[in-house]
DNA sequence: TCGTAAGCGAGACGGTACGTCGAGTCTTGCT
DNA sequence: AGCAAGACTCGACGTACCGTCTCGCTTACGA
């Protein structure tokens, strides 16, 4: 993923932004929102979706700590979920990774994957905002987006590997990152197991080699 | 899966009903707990479950609906959580699928598993209750079981194709149960998407073939 | 006027409780009201109110110093108003005043109506709340009785004074129960001023003899 | 009262203007204010405060309804108790009526008043007003010139009979001035009443005449 | 057979957070 | 400067649930 795709496809908040101020007709009139205060808020609801996760934090809290009045929060978003997917995904992406090897590049990037899980809030408030989705069709709207980006280096992973031959044209490419990106969900998920980096080779090596012998 | 595993399996909280009852010292005293009461409550708890998600289910909700004091709730179940995972973890299991071939039992298990997903309150409850597992420990100990449950016919299904010599003895039968569901897990989570049978099929052959050309 | 119609007079919010309470259709059922919290209420009430004042006066503020939830205020009063209401109608009455003479009697009455005014909330608080009759007509019901009574001890003189032949019998008892108090109403209202019971001698002199000369 | 006297005793406001904009030194730098605004500011006052009363008054309401931007307001007075009182200060006087007769002066005077009470924002503003004065010295202080101003006619038609020799010149003026104020006073603060002009002629009669048999 | 110990539905309790509103202040760009 | 607009922080509003606590009442057991 190159840089400029990233931004547009982990904020898309922030084309949103606007949009979601429903009463805003010009923007040309009366005071302009504080963008340090925007700031502030998404800090803060970073910070604290770390400390207390998804379900302990309140928009009380938030504004506490980012020293911000209630209103000044709920202007900008409805409700704490718009709010926490927007936190999240101005969380940064990260870029691919092309060494001309399919089975290097993919272990490669999911190291990467795992790192980011473990050392940011996303693998706490992923799972979170993921349980919410069924029962909130507008949280819906609003992470698939960011949840697609993530998926996304995987897809141009196999993109290049197709070009190579490495693999068959009629795979199903999307189907292929949803494999090796699948153990890691159900890690994430199923069990509530901590992701480790040692799981990305095995993984790789099975879902590349498949689980048959090989004739 | 056998049915007196899977009994014990899914329904862990029976066990922990009484030493959850801190005051109880014998049993026999007393006016018994009403068997009515408590399968009100979860019925009620499963009908909203349904109807408004986990996050909206409040305790309060499922006392009336069920007809029963708050108190005669907390008796049984320290918290919403708790009475939830029992809610959840009575929804029936599944039989194992014994037809001798490794690709045709698990395209049958996995229909199975998608029908359930689809068909009960598992495809909206489940994820809501993984979100959670991150800040909430005990929650995660509670789960984990009924989780495990989910995944061990696949377990099994493996250990037969071994023993009957379709997949290689080395081949890690965990990881091989997740490469299959986990596809399912990613469009449970990642996607918002509505997990249809027609995935079942491809998605095995990718994951028993391989995703490399096979030379 | 005499102690049992004094406490059916000043206190009618009593009676009014359990109707102003909609929800409740049986009191016997569920856990009973405190009276503990109720007092605790209407102490700390009618403390904020000589405090703060009426307008300043905030049900948030009330809940704290006594201790108590906002529900709890809610559970039993629907706004501040009635509260304050009841709050200040429990004050004591005062009892009749009875020596056979109209002047004597009113002079004594009128000084102990100022000693109430001045020494408890009644002074900052009737003032506030007759200010809003005028816009809440639900309030103009609550506080009639209690004003009422207040005037009721000047009634009962004049009829004494009737009945032994004092005054005519074709002078009206209100408007003349009127005209004594009220240069004090004049006092509290018109003017900020505060209530010397020095006024008491003159009032009730000119009100007696009337204005003109005699002749 | 004459136009001079009531232009200054109604409109105190007026000289506290500039005092209350701390930040003017100049009146000649700068854009002047609009003349147009004040007014506006006074007028919607005005009409909100006869259709929802003082309490629920807000300056917010104010400013909409005026096309006025708060900070307006705000510029020119300090609270929303301040603008009530200059905005209902701004409402006409009443002349003096000289027929030479105590009685009939009095009377037609009365009149005019409860007219007054009865057909403008007065009779519900200022109970409103009053209520405030115990908690609120700085409006006592605004609002003492205006309710003087409104007592003014009768301590006139007084000096007048004492003058005349109607009434005896050890008479206290301004009680008894309060003395056929008063009725009218208890009338709109203790009872909810109406103020009918039926009640003029029977309270002037007995306060002129006193309560006791002459004899 | 009867007391006693627990469970029962109901609902009040002290709290916490909700999402809204208004207070009074502070920018904007325009006049 | 003042102006309309509308953001800002703050704090109270009245509501909804939390998890706990009485109430007055079953209900079953064991003395």
């Amino acid at each position: 993923m190159r840089a400029g795709e990233e931004a547009e496809a982990v904020a898309p908040a922030e084309a949103d932004r606007t949009k979601s101020t429903r009463r805003r007709m010009t923007s040309s009139t009366g005071r302009p929102r504080s963008e340090e205060a925007h700031q502030a808020i998404l800090d803060a609801t970073l910070a604290l979706l770390g400390e207390v996760g998804y379900s302990a934090l309140t928009v009380e809290g938030v504004a506490q700590r980012a020293g911000v009045g209630k209103a000044t929060i709920y202007r900008r978003w409805s409700s704490k979920l718009p709010l926490v997917v927007e936190a999240f995904s101005a969380l940064p992406g990260f870029e691919d990774v092309d060494a001309g090897s399919l089975e290097h590049d993919l272990k490669e990037t999911l190291r990467k994957y795992l790192e980011a899980f473990n050392s940011t809030a996303l693998g706490t408030v992923f799972p979170s905002l993921a349980g919410e989705r069924a029962h909130n069709p507008e949280l819906s709207k609003l992470i698939e987006p960011v949840a697609r980006a993530r998926r996304e280096p995987f897809v141009r992973i196999f993109e290049r590997a197709r070009a190579r031959g490495e693999i068959s044209s009629d795979v199903d490419i999307d189907l292929a990152a949803d494999l090796v990106v699948g153990p890691i969900s159900v890690t994430l998920f199923f069990r509530g197991g901590s992701l480790s980096p040692r799981m990305v080779d095995p993984l790789v090596d099975l879902a590349l080699k498949g689980i048959l012998k090989r004739g």
